[in-house]
DNA sequence: GAATAATAGTTGCATTAGCAACTATTTGCA
DNA sequence: TGCAAATAGTTGCTAATGCAACTATTATTC
Protein backbone atom coordinates (compact mmCIF):
# COMPACT_ATOMS: atom_id res chain seq x y z
CA UNK A 1 0.00 0.00 0.00
CA UNK A 2 1.47 3.48 -1.21
CA UNK A 3 1.26 5.52 1.81
CA UNK A 4 -0.95 8.12 1.22
CA UNK A 5 -0.25 9.90 4.81
CA UNK A 6 -0.93 13.58 5.80
CA UNK A 7 1.81 15.29 7.24
CA UNK A 8 0.72 16.07 10.45
CA UNK A 9 -1.38 13.39 12.83
CA UNK A 10 -4.09 14.60 15.10
CA UNK A 11 -3.27 12.26 17.81
CA UNK A 12 -6.77 12.71 19.10
CA UNK A 13 -8.41 11.44 15.49
CA UNK A 14 -5.57 8.56 15.41
CA UNK A 15 -7.78 5.27 16.44
CA UNK A 16 -5.20 3.35 18.54
CA UNK A 17 -4.66 6.39 20.58
CA UNK A 18 -8.48 6.78 20.90
CA UNK A 19 -9.36 3.30 21.93
CA UNK A 20 -6.48 3.66 24.26
CA UNK A 21 -7.85 6.53 25.94
CA UNK A 22 -11.20 5.34 25.86
CA UNK A 23 -10.21 2.05 28.28
CA UNK A 24 -7.90 3.81 30.46
CA UNK A 25 -10.91 5.84 31.42
CA UNK A 26 -13.56 2.56 31.69
CA UNK A 27 -11.23 0.73 33.10
CA UNK A 28 -9.98 3.53 36.06
CA UNK A 29 -13.32 4.03 36.92
CA UNK A 30 -14.11 0.37 37.64
CA UNK A 31 -10.20 -0.36 38.92
CA UNK A 32 -11.34 2.14 41.46
CA UNK A 33 -14.09 0.81 42.87
CA UNK A 34 -12.86 -2.94 42.93
CA UNK A 35 -10.00 -1.22 44.86
CA UNK A 36 -11.98 0.53 47.13
CA UNK A 37 -14.36 -1.97 48.03
CA UNK A 38 -12.87 -5.42 47.50
CA UNK A 39 -9.13 -4.38 47.47
CA UNK A 40 -8.55 -6.43 44.46
CA UNK A 41 -6.74 -5.26 41.19
CA UNK A 42 -8.20 -5.44 37.82
CA UNK A 43 -6.31 -8.36 37.00
CA UNK A 44 -6.68 -10.18 40.30
CA UNK A 45 -10.61 -9.74 39.83
CA UNK A 46 -10.21 -11.01 35.78
CA UNK A 47 -8.70 -14.23 37.16
CA UNK A 48 -11.34 -14.87 40.24
CA UNK A 49 -13.71 -13.96 37.01
CA UNK A 50 -12.27 -17.21 35.12
CA UNK A 51 -12.28 -19.18 38.12
CA UNK A 52 -15.83 -18.27 38.97
CA UNK A 53 -16.91 -19.03 34.97
CA UNK A 54 -14.34 -21.74 34.83
CA UNK A 55 -13.62 -23.51 38.38
CA UNK A 56 -10.70 -25.86 38.28
CA UNK A 57 -8.65 -23.50 35.32
CA UNK A 58 -4.76 -23.57 35.86
CA UNK A 59 -2.70 -20.51 35.96
CA UNK A 60 -1.58 -21.13 32.56
CA UNK A 61 -5.13 -21.38 31.14
CA UNK A 62 -6.34 -18.25 32.93
CA UNK A 63 -3.52 -16.54 32.22
CA UNK A 64 -4.06 -17.35 28.43
CA UNK A 65 -7.84 -16.51 28.88
CA UNK A 66 -7.54 -13.35 29.91
CA UNK A 67 -4.36 -12.50 28.21
CA UNK A 68 -2.15 -11.43 30.97
CA UNK A 69 1.78 -12.92 31.51
CA UNK A 70 2.23 -15.71 33.27
CA UNK A 71 4.36 -14.82 35.65
CA UNK A 72 1.58 -11.62 36.48
CA UNK A 73 -0.89 -14.69 37.00
CA UNK A 74 1.62 -15.94 39.61
CA UNK A 75 2.32 -12.69 41.59
CA UNK A 76 -1.57 -12.06 41.69
CA UNK A 77 -2.75 -15.45 42.47
CA UNK A 78 -0.20 -15.39 45.34
CA UNK A 79 -2.32 -12.58 46.93
CA UNK A 80 -5.25 -14.37 46.01
CA UNK A 81 -4.72 -17.46 48.17
CA UNK A 82 -2.90 -15.32 50.96
CA UNK A 83 -6.02 -13.86 51.43
CA UNK A 84 -8.33 -17.13 51.23
CA UNK A 85 -10.06 -16.47 48.06
CA UNK A 86 -8.71 -19.19 46.06
CA UNK A 87 -7.10 -22.61 46.29
CA UNK A 88 -4.96 -24.67 44.70
CA UNK A 89 -4.19 -28.41 44.22
CA UNK A 90 -1.82 -30.35 42.22
CA UNK A 91 -3.77 -32.18 39.86
CA UNK A 92 -3.02 -35.85 40.66
CA UNK A 93 -2.29 -37.17 37.05
CA UNK A 94 0.04 -34.23 35.61
CA UNK A 95 1.85 -32.59 38.78
CA UNK A 96 3.19 -30.25 37.09
CA UNK A 97 -0.47 -28.59 36.86
CA UNK A 98 -2.29 -26.91 39.77
CA UNK A 99 -5.99 -26.62 39.93
CA UNK A 100 -7.77 -23.65 40.76
CA UNK A 101 -10.83 -22.72 42.64
CA UNK A 102 -12.62 -20.38 44.09
CA UNK A 103 -13.34 -20.89 47.84
CA UNK A 104 -16.09 -20.54 49.90
CA UNK A 105 -14.91 -16.87 50.72
CA UNK A 106 -13.69 -16.22 46.95
CA UNK A 107 -17.81 -17.12 45.64
CA UNK A 108 -18.89 -14.73 48.41
CA UNK A 109 -16.60 -11.99 47.41
CA UNK A 110 -17.13 -13.07 43.73
CA UNK A 111 -20.99 -12.59 44.02
CA UNK A 112 -20.64 -9.16 45.29
CA UNK A 113 -18.59 -8.09 42.59
CA UNK A 114 -20.72 -9.45 39.57
CA UNK A 115 -23.72 -7.48 40.37
CA UNK A 116 -21.60 -3.70 40.76
CA UNK A 117 -19.74 -4.97 37.14
CA UNK A 118 -22.92 -5.81 35.48
CA UNK A 119 -24.47 -2.32 36.65
CA UNK A 120 -21.81 -0.68 35.51
CA UNK A 121 -21.58 -2.28 32.10
CA UNK A 122 -25.40 -1.08 31.62
CA UNK A 123 -24.93 2.49 32.74
CA UNK A 124 -22.32 2.47 30.60
CA UNK A 125 -24.03 1.25 27.20
CA UNK A 126 -27.42 3.55 28.41
CA UNK A 127 -25.50 6.21 25.88
CA UNK A 128 -26.43 3.20 23.11
CA UNK A 129 -29.40 2.43 22.05
CA UNK A 130 -30.36 -1.09 21.87
CA UNK A 131 -29.69 -1.75 18.37
CA UNK A 132 -26.51 0.31 18.87
CA UNK A 133 -25.05 -1.92 21.40
CA UNK A 134 -25.02 -4.59 18.87
CA UNK A 135 -22.82 -2.91 16.24
CA UNK A 136 -20.87 -1.89 18.78
CA UNK A 137 -19.74 -4.97 20.16
CA UNK A 138 -19.98 -6.64 16.46
CA UNK A 139 -17.91 -3.75 15.36
CA UNK A 140 -15.31 -4.44 18.48
CA UNK A 141 -14.89 -8.36 17.49
CA UNK A 142 -14.23 -7.85 14.01
CA UNK A 143 -11.46 -5.14 14.65
CA UNK A 144 -10.08 -7.36 17.52
CA UNK A 145 -9.84 -10.00 15.22
CA UNK A 146 -8.93 -8.15 12.21
CA UNK A 147 -5.81 -6.37 14.27
CA UNK A 148 -4.34 -9.58 14.86
CA UNK A 149 -3.58 -10.27 11.21
CA UNK A 150 -2.66 -6.80 10.29
CA UNK A 151 1.37 -6.19 9.94
CA UNK A 152 2.71 -3.00 9.87
CA UNK A 153 4.99 -1.50 7.18
CA UNK A 154 8.81 -3.05 7.36
CA UNK B 1 -31.03 1.38 39.12
CA UNK B 2 -32.07 -1.82 40.86
CA UNK B 3 -29.34 -4.85 39.99
CA UNK B 4 -31.13 -6.97 37.22
CA UNK B 5 -27.31 -8.98 37.07
CA UNK B 6 -27.04 -12.45 36.44
CA UNK B 7 -24.90 -14.65 38.73
CA UNK B 8 -21.60 -16.03 36.33
CA UNK B 9 -20.08 -12.98 34.49
CA UNK B 10 -18.86 -13.92 31.28
CA UNK B 11 -15.95 -12.40 30.90
CA UNK B 12 -15.22 -12.29 27.30
CA UNK B 13 -18.30 -10.50 26.93
CA UNK B 14 -17.95 -7.46 29.31
CA UNK B 15 -17.71 -4.84 27.89
CA UNK B 16 -14.67 -2.72 29.94
CA UNK B 17 -12.89 -6.29 29.47
CA UNK B 18 -13.45 -6.31 25.89
CA UNK B 19 -12.43 -2.64 25.20
CA UNK B 20 -9.16 -3.38 26.99
CA UNK B 21 -8.11 -6.57 24.88
CA UNK B 22 -8.65 -4.55 21.95
CA UNK B 23 -6.64 -1.73 22.94
CA UNK B 24 -3.87 -3.67 24.42
CA UNK B 25 -3.48 -5.70 20.95
CA UNK B 26 -3.76 -2.56 18.89
CA UNK B 27 -0.91 -0.46 21.13
CA UNK B 28 0.40 -3.78 21.01
CA UNK B 29 1.42 -4.01 17.63
CA UNK B 30 2.20 -0.39 17.11
CA UNK B 31 4.31 0.05 20.33
CA UNK B 32 6.82 -2.87 18.81
CA UNK B 33 7.32 -0.44 15.72
CA UNK B 34 7.82 2.47 17.90
CA UNK B 35 9.97 0.72 19.67
CA UNK B 36 12.23 -1.41 16.61
CA UNK B 37 12.44 0.89 14.29
CA UNK B 38 12.07 4.49 16.45
CA UNK B 39 13.80 3.21 19.86
CA UNK B 40 10.24 5.32 21.27
CA UNK B 41 7.95 3.98 23.81
CA UNK B 42 4.38 4.97 23.26
CA UNK B 43 3.97 7.68 25.49
CA UNK B 44 7.75 9.12 23.90
CA UNK B 45 5.89 9.38 20.85
CA UNK B 46 2.66 10.76 22.09
CA UNK B 47 4.44 13.34 23.61
CA UNK B 48 6.33 13.87 20.13
CA UNK B 49 2.96 13.64 18.26
CA UNK B 50 1.74 16.90 20.42
CA UNK B 51 4.33 18.77 20.01
CA UNK B 52 4.58 18.01 16.32
CA UNK B 53 0.71 19.33 16.56
CA UNK B 54 0.65 22.13 18.81
CA UNK B 55 4.59 23.32 18.95
CA UNK B 56 5.34 25.35 21.96
CA UNK B 57 3.22 23.42 24.57
CA UNK B 58 4.74 23.38 28.05
CA UNK B 59 4.89 19.70 29.86
CA UNK B 60 1.84 20.90 31.90
CA UNK B 61 -0.41 21.35 28.26
CA UNK B 62 1.23 17.57 26.85
CA UNK B 63 0.58 16.25 30.32
CA UNK B 64 -3.53 16.90 30.26
CA UNK B 65 -3.39 16.49 25.71
CA UNK B 66 -2.25 12.84 26.06
CA UNK B 67 -3.42 11.94 30.03
CA UNK B 68 -0.18 11.17 30.97
CA UNK B 69 0.95 12.01 34.47
CA UNK B 70 3.29 15.19 34.63
CA UNK B 71 6.18 12.79 36.29
CA UNK B 72 5.54 10.33 33.39
CA UNK B 73 5.69 13.26 31.13
CA UNK B 74 8.75 15.25 32.73
CA UNK B 75 10.73 11.66 32.26
CA UNK B 76 9.74 11.08 28.95
CA UNK B 77 11.14 14.51 28.21
CA UNK B 78 14.04 13.82 29.92
CA UNK B 79 14.71 10.82 27.49
CA UNK B 80 13.86 13.13 24.26
CA UNK B 81 16.06 16.26 25.32
CA UNK B 82 18.92 13.83 25.54
CA UNK B 83 18.62 12.39 22.39
CA UNK B 84 17.81 16.37 21.05
CA UNK B 85 14.18 15.46 19.06
CA UNK B 86 12.79 17.74 21.33
CA UNK B 87 14.22 21.47 22.74
CA UNK B 88 12.69 23.55 25.72
CA UNK B 89 13.35 26.72 27.07
CA UNK B 90 12.15 28.84 29.62
CA UNK B 91 8.99 31.33 28.80
CA UNK B 92 10.42 34.48 29.13
CA UNK B 93 7.26 35.99 30.87
CA UNK B 94 6.37 33.21 33.01
CA UNK B 95 9.90 31.53 33.74
CA UNK B 96 7.78 28.51 35.86
CA UNK B 97 6.85 27.47 32.11
CA UNK B 98 9.34 25.17 29.41
CA UNK B 99 8.12 25.61 25.97
CA UNK B 100 8.90 23.07 24.15
CA UNK B 101 9.61 22.10 20.80
CA UNK B 102 10.45 19.17 18.36
CA UNK B 103 14.17 20.03 17.10
CA UNK B 104 15.30 19.60 13.23
CA UNK B 105 16.33 15.45 14.10
CA UNK B 106 12.73 15.34 15.84
CA UNK B 107 10.90 16.57 13.12
CA UNK B 108 12.52 14.07 10.86
CA UNK B 109 11.46 11.17 12.89
CA UNK B 110 8.15 12.62 13.24
CA UNK B 111 7.77 13.21 9.52
CA UNK B 112 8.94 9.35 9.28
CA UNK B 113 6.70 8.17 11.99
CA UNK B 114 3.36 9.86 11.34
CA UNK B 115 3.37 7.63 7.56
CA UNK B 116 3.88 4.43 9.57
CA UNK B 117 1.13 5.15 11.93
CA UNK B 118 -0.99 6.73 9.47
CA UNK B 119 -1.18 3.06 7.40
CA UNK B 120 -1.73 1.23 10.36
CA UNK B 121 -4.74 3.36 11.13
CA UNK B 122 -5.68 2.62 7.20
CA UNK B 123 -4.55 -0.50 7.90
CA UNK B 124 -6.99 -1.60 11.06
CA UNK B 125 -9.72 0.25 9.31
CA UNK B 126 -9.92 -1.99 6.53
CA UNK B 127 -12.67 -4.40 8.61
CA UNK B 128 -15.28 -1.61 8.22
CA UNK B 129 -17.03 0.16 5.01
CA UNK B 130 -16.72 3.98 4.94
CA UNK B 131 -19.91 4.67 6.71
CA UNK B 132 -18.95 2.19 9.45
CA UNK B 133 -15.64 3.80 10.08
CA UNK B 134 -17.60 6.76 11.11
CA UNK B 135 -20.63 4.88 13.14
CA UNK B 136 -17.54 3.47 14.89
CA UNK B 137 -15.62 6.94 15.41
CA UNK B 138 -18.73 8.35 17.03
CA UNK B 139 -20.11 5.72 19.14
CA UNK B 140 -16.29 5.64 20.62
CA UNK B 141 -16.60 9.42 21.10
CA UNK B 142 -20.19 9.43 22.69
CA UNK B 143 -19.02 6.62 25.09
CA UNK B 144 -15.64 7.99 26.03
CA UNK B 145 -18.37 11.30 27.33
CA UNK B 146 -20.72 9.60 28.41
CA UNK B 147 -17.85 7.55 30.51
CA UNK B 148 -17.37 10.27 32.10
CA UNK B 149 -20.31 10.93 33.54
CA UNK B 150 -20.66 7.23 35.02
CA UNK B 151 -20.51 7.09 38.96
CA UNK B 152 -20.56 2.83 39.98
CA UNK B 153 -22.91 1.92 43.11
CA UNK B 154 -21.68 3.23 46.02
C1' DG C 1 14.41 -46.98 29.22
C1' DA C 2 17.75 -43.15 29.16
C1' DA C 3 18.40 -38.73 26.87
C1' DT C 4 16.09 -34.80 24.99
C1' DA C 5 12.38 -31.74 24.35
C1' DA C 6 8.25 -29.64 25.95
C1' DT C 7 5.23 -27.81 29.54
C1' DA C 8 3.62 -25.54 34.18
C1' DG C 9 4.83 -22.57 37.26
C1' DT C 10 8.10 -19.35 40.01
C1' DT C 11 11.52 -15.96 40.53
C1' DG C 12 15.00 -12.16 39.39
C1' DC C 13 15.77 -8.12 37.06
C1' DA C 14 14.83 -4.07 34.56
C1' DT C 15 11.24 -0.84 32.98
C1' DT C 16 7.11 1.68 33.47
C1' DA C 17 3.60 3.96 35.97
C1' DG C 18 1.21 6.50 39.71
C1' DC C 19 1.14 9.11 43.88
C1' DA C 20 2.79 12.42 46.89
C1' DA C 21 6.24 15.50 48.51
C1' DC C 22 9.28 19.00 47.17
C1' DT C 23 11.38 23.49 44.78
C1' DA C 24 10.74 27.53 42.22
C1' DT C 25 7.89 30.93 40.46
C1' DT C 26 3.75 33.58 39.88
C1' DT C 27 -0.91 35.16 41.19
C1' DG C 28 -4.44 36.94 44.22
C1' DC C 29 -5.80 39.69 47.71
C1' DA C 30 -5.85 41.80 52.40
C1' DT D 1 3.83 45.73 49.66
C1' DG D 2 3.79 41.20 51.51
C1' DC D 3 1.86 36.76 52.53
C1' DA D 4 -1.09 32.79 51.27
C1' DA D 5 -2.57 30.06 47.51
C1' DA D 6 -1.93 28.36 42.99
C1' DT D 7 0.91 26.59 39.21
C1' DA D 8 4.98 24.23 36.55
C1' DG D 9 8.02 20.99 36.88
C1' DT D 10 11.18 17.38 39.25
C1' DT D 11 12.18 13.67 42.22
C1' DG D 12 11.61 9.69 45.61
C1' DC D 13 9.12 5.83 46.73
C1' DT D 14 6.30 1.92 45.71
C1' DA D 15 3.68 -1.07 42.92
C1' DA D 16 2.66 -3.07 38.37
C1' DT D 17 4.45 -5.12 34.25
C1' DG D 18 7.27 -7.81 30.87
C1' DC D 19 10.95 -10.70 29.73
C1' DA D 20 14.04 -14.27 30.43
C1' DA D 21 16.16 -17.66 33.25
C1' DC D 22 15.28 -21.25 36.36
C1' DT D 23 13.05 -25.71 38.72
C1' DA D 24 10.12 -29.55 38.47
C1' DT D 25 7.54 -32.68 35.94
C1' DT D 26 5.92 -35.07 31.86
C1' DA D 27 6.13 -36.40 26.90
C1' DT D 28 8.88 -37.89 23.03
C1' DT D 29 12.13 -40.35 20.60
C1' DC D 30 15.86 -43.07 19.47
Amino acid sequence: MKSNAPLILKLERFLPYRISILSNRISGIIAETYKDKFALSVTEWRIMAVLGEYPGSSAEEVSIKIQIEKSMVSRSLRKLLKRHLVTRETDARDRRRQNLELTQTGLDVYSQIVPVSYDYEQHLLQCFSKQEREVFNSMIDRLYRHAETVKLAP
